[in-house]
DNA sequence: TTCACTATTGAGATTGAGTCTCAAAGAAGT
DNA sequence: ACTTCTTTGAGACTCAATCTCAATAGTGAA
């Protein structure tokens, strides 16, 4: 699989070492396309028994967002999230207070308009956070 | 002063009692318009002899962010920040990734493009968080 | 293959922001 | 001043995340 051979790689490049853990985390986050957070990562591992450690898991993403596999997000609920970021377009998010569902977006005029504020303001961006949260008109949302 | 009543009365009107305590963290959150954590306000009122405890502190916090009088920011750098709400209108931030710095920004058009976006997504937003990370142009920042 | 050199791992300890507990102190209305 | 009910403070506790360090294991060279 190519999201496979993309970890050594990048391990390689970087003098670090491949190792079965760090290719299981990074299989597991490639799983699905959900936001979710290290504790989740690791007991799905857990219950495959794929055994890694906590810590490794930990370490593991964290070099996995150095390199720009996967992005952290923090959704304001006191811990990061996580989703690949191979071959996935640039979106932020709307959230759900009530059902905490998790909806992306992107709006390229919005994208620019950072931009152009930015250079006003005498910066340069290197990345941005933009959240969005309310309630959603679905049915199965406890908000009624 | 203008502020001081303000609080008297929503805490009257909420049926929570007016005490020195909550004045003194109040008042400390209206002398500056800094962005600051909880630990530099319990700080600052130890440094004036007011003795506050942390607990209170983020206790009488809540209230006022509950009530509207305070603004919470998570500028991602794992500790919420806060800044006095009253008289200042709506904004967002550009955090310098180098000094720190921290800087308001406000666009009307960007504004109304994320409630649209939100309604094409059928949302109805509530609040939102919008930071933008990157490099100032400043002299005086280690960034050159 | 084996070796030597390092990086990595796992278990558990630690950190740090924030919350909770509960007995003592104190608002506020009467 | 009295009663009632809330608030306070000190320290215990929570929880995500990081750190420690001895044991383990990639990796490239020989
Ligand atoms: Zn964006
Ligand atoms: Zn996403
Ligand atoms: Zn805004
Ligand atoms: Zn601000």
């Amino acid at each position: 699989m190519n999201e496979t051979k993309k970890l050594r790689e990048i391990l390689h490049q970087k003098n670090l070492r491949y190792t079965p853990q760090r290719q299981e985390v990074w299989d597991e986050i490639c799983a699905t396309k959900e936001h979710r957070d290290a504790e989740d990562i690791y007991n799905s591992l857990r219950k495959r028994q794929t055994n890694v450690s906590r810590a490794t898991v930990y370490r593991t993403i964290d070099i996995l967002v150095k390199n720009n596999l996967v992005r952290r997000l923090d959704l304001g609920d006191g811990r990061s999230r996580f989703e690949n970021k191979i071959g996935i377009a640039h979106h932020d998010h709307i959230v759900c207070l009530d059902c905490r569902k998790i909806v992306e977006f992107m709006n390229e005029k919005i994208e620019e308009l950072q931009e152009q504020v930015a250079k006003e303001m005498g910066f340069e961006i290197v990345r941005h956070v933009h959240q969005l949260f309310g309630r959603c008109l679905d049915e199965k949302c406890p908000n009624k």
